[in-house]
DNA sequence: TTAAAACTACGAAATAATTCGTTAAAATAC
DNA sequence: GTATTTTAACGAATTATTTCGTAGTTTTAA
């Protein structure tokens, strides 16, 4: 029986899944040729890795040719809410804003990507009917 | 030797952080008191996570009395820096606008919570000079 | 002053996460 | 057609995390 709930990705799981959503549906030895410039693993490790994480129903594997195919079950966005939403809990005492005030201190966003989040904000309002 | 750097808090040692964080300084009784309230855990269990938390440095103790007391080593808000620092790296390709986006949608904040976060925007912009 | 309670230290079990070697089968190259 | 390469499966070792029991002291209460 497939998994029906939604474990939570571990470190070395979200750095698979960031290949899956970068390249799109991959094999085992895709993935793994893009992970083993960042850091030194051995192909069958990715390759376990991924099958577990087939096994947690975090991918999902197209196995009609030998070369299997994977893909990633949820996508980035909704797997970075929850990770957000866990952070807040977990780390923020539940504050939204604590966190975001704690992002801009750890990273100095430029004068860009201030504006991008304040447009981010803005077209937040404005869909909540806030103003 | 004490230990030079700094690993990140585990799940059950951030709840732990957060007791001492609220209370101050605090004995492993007081601690074990708050959160037994939230789970199912025993004295022994609090008392060997927060030695194992003195080891890794994330806590200091004094044990002039019998009794020892235990402080978090880092605050709240450093510790809360890295944690995000952290998702913005391994979730978000490191882009705070992508975690604070994330952050709005995962929440909803409140009218009051926004405007919290828009002044927090605004005192960052003052801050670093930007407008 | 004895009994009970509180406390630390520590060993060790249970679970989860990461890693990789070995095997066997299929595909490819020669 | 045989040898090499590629692949999946899987067992198992390793490390990290969480959990708690037991032992031995000190403190407190009766």
């Amino acid at each position: 029986m497939p998994q029906a709930n939604h474990p939570r990705p571990t470190e070395s799981e979200l750095q698979i899944l960031e290949v899956l959503w970068a390249r799109g549906p991959s094999t085992v030895r895709e993935v793994f040729e893009v992970i083993s410039e960042a850091r030194d693993v051995g192909y069958t490790t990715v390759l376990k890795l991924m099958q577990i994480m087939a096994g947690k129903g975090l991918v999902t594997r197209d196995e009609a040719r030998r070369t299997h195919v994977y893909k990633a079950r949820l996508s980035r966005k909704r797997t970075q809410k929850r990770l957000v939403g866990e952070l807040i809990d977990k780390a923020f005492g539940g504050s939204a804003a604590g966190l975001i005030g704690q992002a801009l201190m750890s990273r100095k966003p430029s004068d860009d990507e201030l504006r991008e989040i304040h447009s981010l904000i803005e077209q937040y309002r404005k869909e909540q009917g806030h103003d």
